[in-house]
DNA sequence: GTCTATAGGCGGATAGAC
DNA sequence: GTCTATCCGCCTATAGAC
């Protein structure tokens, strides 16, 4: 075996893997990860179970891919911006900017992301996986740290309220996470008015809506 | 049959239908409803699956009440406050306060109904059902319609910036109710210091993080 | 009214053919 | 690698005893 067949051959499990991925995605942000079952993601590829089970061990490892996927894309996108010019203020809006706009493009990833975040305590999970959650969750920890550290030092440069930064950060993120309820992606929508709508949410969160008098 | 035996026999059945309601919104907030079991929530009653079924046609009717519930109990609270004295921004921010309250209070109501607003689109549904939802679903829109009126009046007297009345709705009340996530009822708490810190939260939402210059 | 027992179906996961 | 066939457990809902 040559390392260019090695290669290849890593490249083809990869596109397999992240189409099952982006598949369960859809299914799921559709359905519910409860509700979605694995039929439905095979269907979605045109294939049947023993594909996807080929590829990924359990419902939940796909859960588990598809919560680390949208993370790091996301975090990818946000992260250089922390360190940046600017005030904390105007930091953190570019923050928010870039977090919402990538929420509504990869808003499959996301709403599987945030279904995740509100049910992981239920079901009874093998170490194997427990595990795997757990640095997930401290991934998600880390990034929202990121934000802190921001909101501090806007608070600090007297760009932002003082407030307690914990509690502002959680309702930040929160709220900017929230609009995956009500956004749906439509075909037509150039990634100008994506920006566009990312940055009217993002600078009502913070801007807020009270009028400066 | 007396009347007054028969109102003895109504509320013995109204409270019986309420336990087992507080109980299902509870294991709906802990499991989400998919994973709630019916034996789960006659196990918190000290009861069995009979019991349940006895006041309840099926798992789905048991959120269709507890939706309802929740939606009364919180409309209750804020529709008073729309028409009160103030500016668009003075009762908004009072509206919002007591929506947030309430959500504390009524946690895994509220954490119910919210759940169920997000998946609504799944799973096949009686005629009987699928009417009813749609009536919950209606009720949830005049809601947000108060919310709206106040909005569009506070941006009319000044009180409130100039946006988009029904983007700006749709991020504030997505954002105080993505609350649900993060927060977590202590015994401990008096009522107090949820007021405290629903205040705090919905002038975050409303007078947003920036600092006014 | 509340219980126990069970029907009935669905879906995750595996075995083994191709 | 991908399929088909099947096992098995869980859970909604019902039947019928008490």
């Amino acid at each position: 075996m040559t390392s260019a067949q090695f290669s290849v051959d890593e490249t083809a499990r990869d596109t397999a893997r992240t189409q099952i991925l982006d598949a369960a995605a859809d299914v799921f942000q559709r359905l519910g990860f409860d509700r979605a079952t694995i039929d439905d993601i095979a269907d979605a590829i045109g294939a049947t179970k023993g594909r996807v089970y080929y590829y990924y061990r359990s419902k939940f490892d796909i859960f588990l891919a598809v919560y680390e996927h949208g993370m790091s894309r996301v975090r990818e996108a946000v992260e250089p911006l922390a360190a940046g010019q600017g005030t904390g203020c105007e930091r953190l809006t570019a923050m928010a900017v870039a977090h919402t706009e990538n929420l509504m493009v990869d808003l499959p990833y996301h709403n599987s992301v945030h279904q995740g975040v509100r049910s992981q305590a239920a079901s009874a999970l093998k170490p194997r996986q427990r595990e795997a959650l757990s640095e997930l969750n401290q991934i998600r920890a880390d990034y929202e740290e990121l934000f802190r550290r921001v909101v501090t030092e806007g608070m600090a440069d007297g760009s932002l309220r003082r407030e307690d930064p914990k509690l502002a950060t959680r309702v930040l993120l929160s709220s900017l996470n929230a609009t995956d309820i009500w956004v749906q992606q439509r075909p037509g929508q150039s990634t100008g008015e994506l920006h566009d709508l990312a940055l009217r949410v993002a600078r009502l969160v913070i801007g807020g809506l009270e009028s400066k008098e």
